[in-house]
DNA sequence: CCGATATCGTAC
DNA sequence: GACGTACGATATCGGT
């Protein structure tokens, strides 16, 4: 902190290059470097110090002088200057090469003067500036440069590794010292210099130099007046008089540089900013480029990067690939062709455009050992990997993802969206019209990634983003590749019976109606109509655009009329039909395998979702439906192995609650749901009715979708004073889970978001609305993401446990699907048990919860029999 | 003809 | 108006 009695205000800065990179690199961890591993920790500090100059002192300019020269003038007087110093360390001369450039960004001038250290110039320009009236700031970790302390010349030195500076006047420096600035090389010449080899008087510190200089004035002074003086100090002084003299004129700085530029006209422009922007960028210096942008010194990147593409062979592309560090890899297809766009940042975008086989080659080769670290940023890396199974290329940042994690509530991620969001703006002047937007698209990559990993360490999100969404890619990938197994020639049997019935419950139904009525079954509209206004059958629920004919509705027609268990019946076998038996045979490969897409980035609460087909939701609780699910097979020779979570969810609601008497019907190990009941009516567990049951199992999985008495009274057929009734008497005996209610929508109120274990958001806006009807969906919301949101983590991170281990110990197993507290893996029979034990061991221990997590796995030829192994 | 919306039903 | 998260089939409507 500058104290209020200096003005450096108009002040040029002059800046030891040399001693501010040494002193940035010996202050700061190595740990500092960039993504690609370069370290920066002397850059970074650099930098650091450039920045705060800017925005502390707004200075009139800049420049930076450096070393140059094995040997300096010094070593004609003084052999042994500097000797014994280590060399460069290898981390700091890997650095060293680049700080012309970042002093260049800043648009300052660097001076070097071969044979001369960056002090003497300094002094050199010092003495130029004050001739014209011109201030000064010399900013040195050096002690030498004192001595051009002055009137108008001040010294910025760091106190502290780097990040604190003192500013010495005159003043300043006999407050420190004791003595003026111009005794500065006499102090030196008594006390030595360590760093630059200086050996000064031996006994003769720091305080005794001071004291000695106090009394005598100069160097000279003192050993004119040795008589004075006593003792061994005495004998010591006479015994390095030389050394004493040579080394106060080592410390004397050299202001008559031979320098091509006059120290009153140089200055500082300011700062060039794409090309400032650009330099910091590429060092991933993220808070300093933010640091200028506050302060309006670096305008924000709507200035926009401008790019040129450049087109090359896919060869030439994997040659690139694999010199460059960071880069972004898009890609589209366009009809046959596939066009790849990569951008290393600011300088070209190469495009190709060439087939599959060859892009897989190429991308391939790029890929070859030794660059498997290469932070490659990509948008929606699986569909990379499922284009080109095996590719070996890795991916450090999906920026789709990450704008996932970010906003998991956004409808699309599109580059074009994200990046206008961030403030990146990127114009591509060249190229054809088709190439622009997968060259933008790169472009606008390359800069997200760095923003969205901002965003991510500033929200807690970074954790969950490395360590679990990013390993999943690979892994769904691999799933999404393996596909499972289905028995098509059970499925066509299956589809053809069934579309029998079909047939024949139509015929029926219509004659049921009335002869001479044709009807459109599938149509609610039609069915409503003959339901409601023929068959003068009573309505009990509307709709929108009428009459539901919904199965809730069906099912309390029943008896009234022989129709409507047709209806039923139909509207099943229609179901299952049109969605499986006719969809699933069309979509399954030569070997009878069906490959979904694991959507990572479209559920509200981190869940994963399946399309195309969804296989997490293959019927399981109609005989029916049944039949469809043991449809999925193994492989022959192989089994299937079904492990799910037992109550994953209500396991959740327990730990976070702390309920005791819901983690004691867990810890009991029983029938969760019919302990529920027991404690809800307040009777024994035998005495519970299925009936009790069902609505105590009800009521838990009501409490976690954030229940209310109208959804739970329509789940159960009950009244809404009946469903309140057992709302009021669940939470008064589980008040914790009235209390975790409580907790989540208060906390959700206060950041405007909820946080699931592992610290997943989702922002919940609804709690903020006046509606209040809209509130309490909030509210509902909050509670259900909370733990739907935390399973899904938990699941997250058990299949990744699960993949590694696989791996490790059977690479011949494979996991093939995941249905939101199930996996289902395929592997050899012999190892089917095996893989079994895996699953539960690692899907157990992915978290510990109290209740503990627990694991039902089975083995069989089909999904059901491993869903029920006794059988 | 295509896309958006509505209704319905499957899963967890 | 009405318990959470998905996907998808079919019908219907309204635009091109």
């Amino acid at each position: 902190m500058a104290s209020s009695r200096l003005d450096v205000s108009g002040a040029i800065f002059l800046i030891d290059g040399n001693s501010l990179a040494y002193r940035a690199f010996y202050a700061l961890p190595e740990t500092i470097a960039t993504s690609g591993g370069q370290p920066t920790n002397a850059l970074y500090g650099f930098a650091t110090m450039l920045v705060k100059i800017l925005t502390d002192y707004r200075p009139a300019g800049v420049i930076v002088a450096w070393d140059a020269g094995k040997k300096v003038f010094r070593h004609e007087d003084f052999e042994d200057y500097k000797a014994h110093r280590k060399p460069m360390p290898d981390n700091l001369s890997r650095q060293f090469e680049h700080f012309d450039e970042l002093v260049a960004a800043f648009g300052f001038e660097s001076l070097k003067k071969e044979g001369y250290e960056a002090d003497d110039i300094l002094a050199t320009l010092v003495r130029a500036a004050r001739s014209q009236g011109q201030k000064t700031v010399v900013v040195t970790a050096d002690k030498d440069a004192l001595q051009l302390v002055g009137e108008g010349v001040y010294v910025m030195a760091n106190t502290k590794g780097i990040s604190e500076v003192k500013i010495y006047d005159r003043q300043a420096v006999e407050e420190r010292y004791g003595i003026s600035p111009a005794r500065i090389p006499d102090f030196i010449g008594l006390k030595g210099d360590a760093s630059d080899n200086i050996p000064g008087v031996p006994g003769v510190g720091e305080k005794t130099a001071a004291a000695l200089l106090a009394q005598y004035g100069s160097l000279q002074n003192l050993f004119d007046h040795m008589s004075e003086i006593k003792g061994k100090r005495r004998t010591l002084l006479e015994q390095h008089r030389d050394q004493a003299l040579l080394s106060r004129n080592l410390a004397v700085l050299n202001d008559e540089v031979p320098l091509p530029v006059a120290a009153g006209r140089v200055r500082a422009g300011s700062p060039d900013s794409s090309g400032l922007r650009r330099v910091l960028s590429r060092w991933e210096f993220n808070t300093l480029l933010r640091r200028l942008e506050e302060i309006g010194m670096l305008a924000a990147p709507a200035g926009s990067v401008q790019l040129t593409i450049r087109r090359l062979g896919l060869k030439k592309i994997a040659a690139a690939l694999a010199k460059t560090g960071r880069a972004s890899l898009l890609w589209e297809h366009r009809g046959r062709e596939l066009r790849i766009a990569f951008f290393p940042g600011h300088e070209a975008v190469l495009l190709a455009a060439e087939t599959d086989k060859n892009a897989a080659a190429a991308l391939s080769e790029a890929a070859s050992p030794g660059q498997h670290g290469r932070p490659l940023f990509c948008h929606d890396f699986k569909s990379l990997l499922t284009l080109f199974p095996g590719i070996g290329l890795h991916c450090c940042h999906d920026t789709v993802v990450a704008a996932y994690l970010l906003n998991p509530a956004a409808k699309t991620y599109k580059p074009d969206q994200l990046a206008a969001a961030a403030g990146i703006r990127v114009d591509v002047n060249e190229g054809r019209p088709g190439e622009l937007a997968l060259a933008r698209h790169a472009a606008q990559v390359f800069y997200l990634a760095r923003w969205q990993r901002q965003q991510l360490e500033e929200k807690n999100l970074y954790k969950l983003f490395v360590s679990v969404e990013m390993p999943l890619i690979d892994i769904l990938a691999e799933m999404e590749c393996t596909g499972v197994r289905i028995d098509l020639a059970r499925l066509g049997e299956l589809a053809a019976k069934v579309a029998d019935q079909i047939d024949q419950l139509g015929d029926e139904i219509r004659s049921l109606s009335g002869r001479d009525r044709d009807f459109n079954i599938d149509s609610p509209q039609q069915l409503a109509a003959i339901l409601f206004d023929k068959l003068k059958l009573p309505p009990a629920k509307k709709t929108k655009t009428g009459y539901s004919t919904d199965a809730s509705v069906l099912k309390n027609l029943r008896g009234r009329h022989p129709v409507v268990e047709k209806l039923e019946t139909y509207r099943e076998l229609a179901k299952l039909s049109g969605t499986y038996l006719q969809a699933l045979p069309k979509m399954a490969d030569a070997d009878w395998r069906i490959h979904t897409t694991f959507n990572q980035t479209v559920t509200t609460t981190g869940r994963l979702s399946s399309s195309n087909p969804n296989l997490q939701n293959i019927p399981i609780r109609t005989p029916l439906g049944e039949k469809i699910r043991d449809c999925f097979i193994a492989a022959e020779g192989n089994r299937l192995i079904a492990a799910d979570y037992s109550q994953m969810e209500l396991r959740i609601m327990a730990h976070l609650s702390g309920e005791d008497r819901l983690r004691q019907a867990f810890a009991a190990g029983g029938d969760v749901h019919r302990d529920t009941a027991a404690t809800v009516f307040g009777i024994k567990q035998e005495e519970v009715t299925s009936r009790q049951r069902s609505r105590a199992k009800a009521v838990n999985f009501g409490i976690m979708y954030g229940i209310s008495a109208f959804g739970l009274s329509e789940q159960l057929g009950i009244s809404q004073d009946e469903a309140a009734g057992f709302i009021d008497a669940y939470l008064a005996r589980f008040p914790k889970v009235a209390e975790l209610r409580a907790r989540i929508i208060a906390q959700a109120l206060a950041d405007g978001y909820v946080c699931t274990m592992l610290g997943r958001r989702r922002p919940v806006p609804e709690l903020a609305a006046g509606d209040g009807r809209l509130r309490s969906l909030g509210e509902r919301l909050a509670v259900n993401t909370v733990i739907q949101g935390s399973a899904a983590d938990i699941m997250k991170v058990a299949m990744i446990n699960c993949h590694q281990a696989l791996a490790r110990q059977h690479p011949s197993a494979r996991l093939v699907l995941q249905v939101h507290d199930e996996l289902v893996f395929e592997a050899p029979a012999a190892a089917a048990e095996a893989v079994a034990d895996l699953a539960r061991q690692k899907m157990r221990s992915a978290w510990q919860l109290d209740p503990p997590l627990e694991v039902d796995a089975g083995v069989g030829e089909t999904w059901v029999q491993a869903k029920s192994p006794s059988q």
